[in-house]
Parts: C-alpha cells; sequence; structure tokens
DNA sequence: ATCCCTTGGATTGTTGACAATATGAGAGGA
DNA sequence: TCCTCTCATATTGTCAACAATCCAAGGGAT
C-alpha cells in the first residue's frame, strides 16, 4: 500500500517546471542568455536535472542554445508571433470540431459553468487582465482536452500555449475585448453542445483570428515593444 | 581559416540523429523497452549524450518514460495514426496556403523538378514503394519550408513528419495510390505556381484527407498488423 | 586609430562513480 | 495450486570532477 500521493517526480522534471514557469511568467526575458550554473543556484538543483531540463525545452522550441555558446530564451518576433496565431487558428479549430464530436455531456457542462465563472471574474473585476488571460486559457485548454485527439492536445498544450502565454503577459487584452472574447467562447460552446462540429470549427477559427488581428492592431499602433 | 568540415556538433545530438533514424526505420519496434546501456554499446556513446538524447525524444513524442523504469517507444494505434493525419490535414492545408503566397519562383521551379524526377522514378522502379515515400516527404518537406512559418515547419519536420515517417515503412502504399498521388502533388504545386492559396490549401486538405483514407481502408481490410 | 592575432578565463560538454528505485524470482502460507 | 511478501539484482537518477570549446580583453602591427 504505497502512498500515491508521491509528489517527487524527478529532479529533471523539477526543473523543467521551475524553468518553463520562469520563462513563461517572464522572470527570464526573451533574448537573454542564461548561464547553467545560475539556474542550479536559483532552483537548488545540480547541473545534470538542469541539463537535461534544458534540453527538452530546446526541442520544445522555448530556448535556444549554441554549442559551447550558452542557451537563450527564445524571442519571437512580431512577425512570428502572428504566425503562431495562424496556426492556432487551423489546430484549434480542428480541436473545436472533434470536441464538439467527442466531448461528453459531462465536460460540455462544465465548459458552460467555467464560462459563468469566467463572466462573474470580468463583471466584478473590471476586466482584470490576469483573470481574463487566465480564463481564457482554461477555456482552450479544455477544448483541445476534450477533442480526444492525443497528438493535437499534446502539441497545443504542451508548445503553441506556452509560447503565446509567454507573450501574454506583455500584451494585456484590450479593454473591450474580453467581453466580445467571453460572447464567442459562448457561441462556440452553444455550437459544441448541439454537436455541431463544422460550425465549431469555423466560430473557433474566427474567434482565434479576431485575436489575431487585435494584436496586429496593437502592434501597427506602437503599443507593444518587441 | 578552421576546416568547417567538423560537423561533429555535440555528442548529444550525434545520439539524438541515431536515435531519431532508428526508430524511424523500425530497427527499434514500437513498444519496446530499450536500456540506456544498450543505447550506448550501440552507438559507442557514453551515457550521458544518451540521455539527453532520451529527455529530447521523450519531449518530442517519440519515446516515453516512467521514472526508474525505463524508456519504451511510442506505440501509436490505428485510431491514432489516422489522427494524426486529421492533424497533418489543417496544418499542411496552411503550410500550402502560405507557400502559395511566399514561395520564391525559384523554389516553386525546383518543386516542379522535383516532381518531375518523382514521375520518373515511379515510372522506370515500378513504383518501388520506398521511392515513392521519400519523394512524398520531399514534397511535403520543401512545402513545409516554403510556408516561411518558422513554428509551423518545427512542428511539421520536427514532430509530425518522423512520426508518420515511422508507419510509412509498414504501411506500403497501395499499388494504384503513387499515381494518384503525383497527380495530386502536381495540381496543388500548379496552384502554388499561380500565387492561389487558397485553392492549394483544398487541394492539399483534399490530398492528406484521401490518404488517410487510403490507410482507412487498408485498417479495415486487415492488411495492416497493429 | 583600427584591425588582427594571441592568450587567459569562464562556461559548456563529457565522463565515470555513487545513490535511489522498480522489476522479477523465490520462499512461505492459505 | 495460487497468492503474497521479501529480497537480490539490474537499471535508472544524480552527483562531482575532467576535458573541450568559445568569448573577451590586451598587445602588436599596419
Amino acid at each position: 500500500m504505497n502512498a500515491p500521493v508521491t509528489i517527487t517526480q524527478t529532479r529533471a522534471d523539477e526543473a523543467f517546471d521551475c524553468l518553463q514557469t520562469a520563462i513563461v511568467k517572464g522572470e527570464l526575458a526573451p533574448g537573454e542568455k542564461i548561464g547553467e550554473l545560475d539556474l542550479c543556484e536559483r532552483f537548488n538543483l545540480t547541473r545534470g536535472p538542469v541539463r537535461e531540463a534544458l534540453g527538452r525545452l530546446e526541442s520544445r522550441g522555448l530556448l535556444v542554445r549554441r554549442p559551447h555558446a550558452g542557451v537563450r530564451v527564445v524571442s519571437v518576433s512580431a512577425a512570428e508571433l502572428l504566425e503562431l496565431y495562424r496556426i492556432r487558428e487551423v489546430m484549434e479549430g480542428l480541436a473545436a470540431r472533434q470536441a464538439a464530436e467527442r466531448m461528453t455531456d459531462q465536460e460540455i457542462a462544465d465548459l458552460q459553468a467555467t464560462l459563468d465563472s469566467h463572466e462573474a471574474m470580468i463583471e466584478e473585476a473590471l476586466g482584470q487582465a490576469y483573470y481574463q488571460a487566465e480564463g481564457d486559457y482554461d477555456f482552450h485548454h479544455r477544448i483541445a482536452t476534450g477533442s480526444r485527439n492525443t497528438k493535437l492536445a499534446q502539441m497545443l498544450l504542451g508548445d503553441l500555449y506556452y509560447m503565446v502565454r509567454m507573450y501574454r503577459y506583455r500584451l494585456s487584452t484590450s479593454s473591450g475585448r474580453p467581453h466580445r472574447a467571453l460572447g464567442e467562447h459562448r457561441r462556440i460552446v452553444e455550437a459544441i453542445a448541439q454537436r455541431d462540429g463544422e460550425l465549431a470549427e469555423f466560430l473557433m477559427k474566427r474567434h482565434i483570428n479576431a485575436a489575431r488581428q487585435n494584436i496586429e492592431r496593437k502592434i501597427e499602433q506602437g503599443e507593444i515593444s518587441f
């Protein structure tokens, strides 16, 4: 009867998580060169696990490493960020379609519940950017897993979302957007609830396209520094 | 004046390449448990680099690792393989569209040239499965890079294609398919040459969808063992 | 003054040994 | 005969020292 609470994982996993969150939260700025022993001291780990974590992060595209020259946090240009949204558009469109076909009724109910909670947050918190961002992430997360497409979910959750979130922290969504986004979310869930995969895909693609255009506008207006 | 011929990269990269090709070529069967020491002896490397390579491969989804229990080559079920093609459909559709917008005239000419060479191979080699598979890979490879979408190309070339190729080796394309596939390739390139992104996307999606149905049929007919 | 080469220092890549843990065989009991 | 528990073994995870490589500062030549 071993306690399944064993959260120990492994040192390398620990390093991986720490590094990933540090990158996503912006504690390590894009383009910044990071030394291995700096990280070791920072997380109280030895070089072995840290090194393995660096390898994994590099393979996922969050870090870029040059042999013997150290690793840097990947710096994504404005153009590349927009390209990321183009990818999200097609992939999450597919996720929405498959989610409409495969999500359980329970999952759909939960999804609607989270939207209600998001709405409450927006109302009371005057559209606090943070809650909106987290809520948005939650929404897309659920749909990705709801697609029952292992690889698709893996690519979205393990690759793209981390990259997008990395830039969310400096891209506060514009004032009016949270409400509109919530509305779009509602319509997507509606389509899913009606098991209309085609419509869900269409709405999701339009939703992400709108988000992309929103960012594009901000870049043109110089509200973002890269 | 250092000789730039030293392609040695690093030991870990070497291990990574060896392992990847070994997996793709089927020398390490899906589901097979592989010990670190075995690999060390196999590639004449020490455990450090091998271990790092394992970490990277795991992060890319080609391996699955359980703490203290060893790593196994990922075994993809028939259903998951079909899901992979669903992902390819939307992602390569996007790639084709962007390639139509961004490829240089030279790249397009090269692409057409490779198709000619593929056709010659099919004619003379009686549709040798091997050439067809490699040619097909070449075609999709060029379009992915031609999209000028860094992340998209990275995901296709670094993740999906390896997984698909891994199963290509046991999925000899059906007799009539190479000719049909070549025709579809030609029409896609035609659309790209005319800078018709929308059409290129449509044709590419249909092309991959056809390939998926082809596999689905084979699975139903029990021609494939999983 | 500028450019190129050299050299010292620091950082990364690699190695082999040590510690922790899961797998499997075997003994004992129901 | 089957099941459970224990323990030995092999394999993995981790650590600290060694070797290889790049980067920057400094000196000399043009």
